[in-house]
DNA sequence: TTTATACTATACTTGAATAGTATACTTTGG
DNA sequence: CCAAAGTATACTATTCAAGTATAGTATAAA
């Protein structure tokens, strides 16, 4: 059970940001680079984050990266989600008729599960990134 | 984020085993096709529950499974680590050598996804097969 | 003491997912 | 209009998950 490369990376870049002066626009290659992230990568990544609303994108010259945001509003289930999708930590919670009991909802370890997956959905929640930019 | 088949497959058997009555040995390939579960990846598994100590196995004619200690004993954690090994959410808490930026000690979304890491266990440790056997 | 049963060990296979790359295109400031 | 920077989409290589196969070992009972 563990979180992608590419949110791993989607943090670097966003916690990035947030020590950036409010609005500040850079450009992907920077962050890669700084970052130590492969450039199309992050660029990939960013247009992720771009379309969950978490970074806003400027085309053209001149143009890069900066929060949507104050990272005060952004936490780190925002950006995993962003990137991976929500949380889910067995496939039965997603998928019911995929579950071989064909009883989720009966189904006392998929009721624990449940209630996992809830505190982690919690727990991301708790930390933002003026917290953790200043941390 | 998710916990592989083989774990959702090893929580089964194991709830399996825990509505028996105490010491009670049945056949894999029993618990395979009342649990829905291929049957060569369910000795797979049961072997892997064997060698951490939550299964004691029987061969030869009238051999078969067992728990290796009470239902009350075994927690979703114990299960999860036999077939997974420990829970690391992120590859970095693992392996510093990987992190790229080579400061995980001071990184504030490690020390963050360090602290959500903990919390998982203590919650996967809060639930033990006595109970889930009985609700 | 042979035989059928049931677990063990290890290696193999297939398909999907991860991580990353490439190509062509669009927008925009100067 | 052109160079810089993001966008869209498709491709590739490697790894991992999930499952299968083969050969072997232990044991109860005939």
């Amino acid at each position: 059970m563990r979180l992608n490369q590419a949110t791993d990376y989607a943090f670097r870049a966003v916690l990035h940001l947030s020590r950036l002066p409010r609005g500040k626009v850079v450009e992907a290659r920077l962050i890669a680079e700084e970052e130590h992230i492969p450039m199309r990568f992050m660029l990939k990544i960013l247009r992720l984050l771009s379309r969950a609303g978490i970074v806003e994108s400027y085309r053209g010259v001149g143009g890069g990266y900066a929060l949507a945001k104050s990272p005060a509003e952004i936490t780190m289930k925002d950006v995993v989600e962003a990137v991976e999708g929500p949380v889910h930590i067995n496939r039965c919670l997603i998928a019911p008729e995929e579950c071989n009991k064909r009883n989720t909802a009966k189904c006392s370890v998929h009721k624990a599960l449940y209630s996992i997956q809830q505190a982690i959905n919690d727990k991301l929640k708790e930390y933002d990134f003026e917290t953790l930019s200043k941390s």
